[in-house]
DNA sequence: AAGGTTTCCAACCGCATTCCT
DNA sequence: GAGGAATGCGGTTGGAAACCT
């Protein structure tokens, strides 16, 4: 069903305001949309939506056609589902830049994205949303508390590197998409503190700098072909589980 | 097979920040 | 420097697809 709504395009050309109301397109791109879109912008190149959505000839708002874009037809936009380095990633950088330690509690999921070539602070957003929160959730705490930052970080997240670690093991054509040597991520159990504070950020910045060293030069997501199940599996949330209810009076 | 429920993700919205005149 | 337009962000929603009964 197509959707038009009643909307204003207002951009400026050689100080000229030109305003126009005509009808604005609300809801899913066609393909016709998108290979407007994408011809536009292949020969215009990016930025100055407003003039994108009026002279492509889309009835679409500028604000429309540049999420279209940067989250769909843009080249460089990946696929798929989240992997387990990608999982591990998120984990380390939201306990940075997601969490209420954070100086900067917004850019949180675009600063995310950066780190995840091919992602899109979107697609992560969804990805912790529906994937995360549901398992706090299942496991009946809350996403943001102490106990469950801590079990992801400290119970979890090891237990990934694991697995990257064995999957690249076992993988017969070797493809792994990050760093040459895994074992470079492992958690050095010393610098884990040993329930959450100042300090968990701290460990998780050098975890995730150590990541992001290896990211850099060898684009660990550039190329490779390297993709595996990657959910939450049973196991994993039952060790969480375990965890998070060994650690019950523990963990502050 | 049909209807109900859940999951997932593309797209929208409102607000904040940056840019431009 | 001020004001308005453009852009970018996080939060939220809606609907298609998948799953369950």
């Amino acid at each position: 069903m197509e959707v038009y709504e009643r909307g204003f395009f207002s951009i400026s050309e050689s100080g000229h305001q030109i305003e126009e109301v005509m009808d604005v397109r609300k809801g899913q791109w066609t393909e016709e949309e998108d290979s407007m879109l994408k011809a536009y912008v292949t020969l215009h190149g990016e930025g100055r939506w407003n003039s994108v959505a009026r002279f492509s000839g889309l009835r679409r708002t500028g604000k429309s056609c540049r999420l279209r874009w940067l989250n769909y037809l843009r080249p460089a936009v990946r696929r798929g589902s989240i992997t387990l380095e990608e999982q591990l990633l998120i984990i380390q950088l939201h306990s940075i830049w997601g969490n209420s330690l954070s100086m900067e509690p917004c850019l949180r999921w675009s600063k995310i994205a950066e780190h995840l070539p091919g992602r899109t602070d979107n697609e992560i957003k969804n990805y912790w949303r529906t994937k995360v929160q549901k398992q706090a959730k299942k496991l009946e705490c809350d996403v943001n508390s102490p106990k469950f930052r801590d079990a992801l970080l400290y119970e979890y997240t090891p237990r990934l590197i694991e697995q990257i670690s064995r999957a690249k093991h076992e993988s017969p054509s070797g493809q792994f998409t990050y760093g040459n040597e895994t074992e470079s991520v492992q958690v050095d159990q010393s610098l884990l503190p040993e329930s959450s504070s100042e300090t968990q950020v701290t460990y998780c910045s050098t975890v995730a700098e150590s990541i992001d060293e290896q990211s850099n030069g060898n684009g660990w997501l550039g190329g490779g072909d390297y993709w595996m199940e990657s959910e939450w599996c049973e196991e994993n949330i039952w060790f969480l589980q375990q965890q998070l209810y060994d650690d019950e009076d523990d963990v502050i």
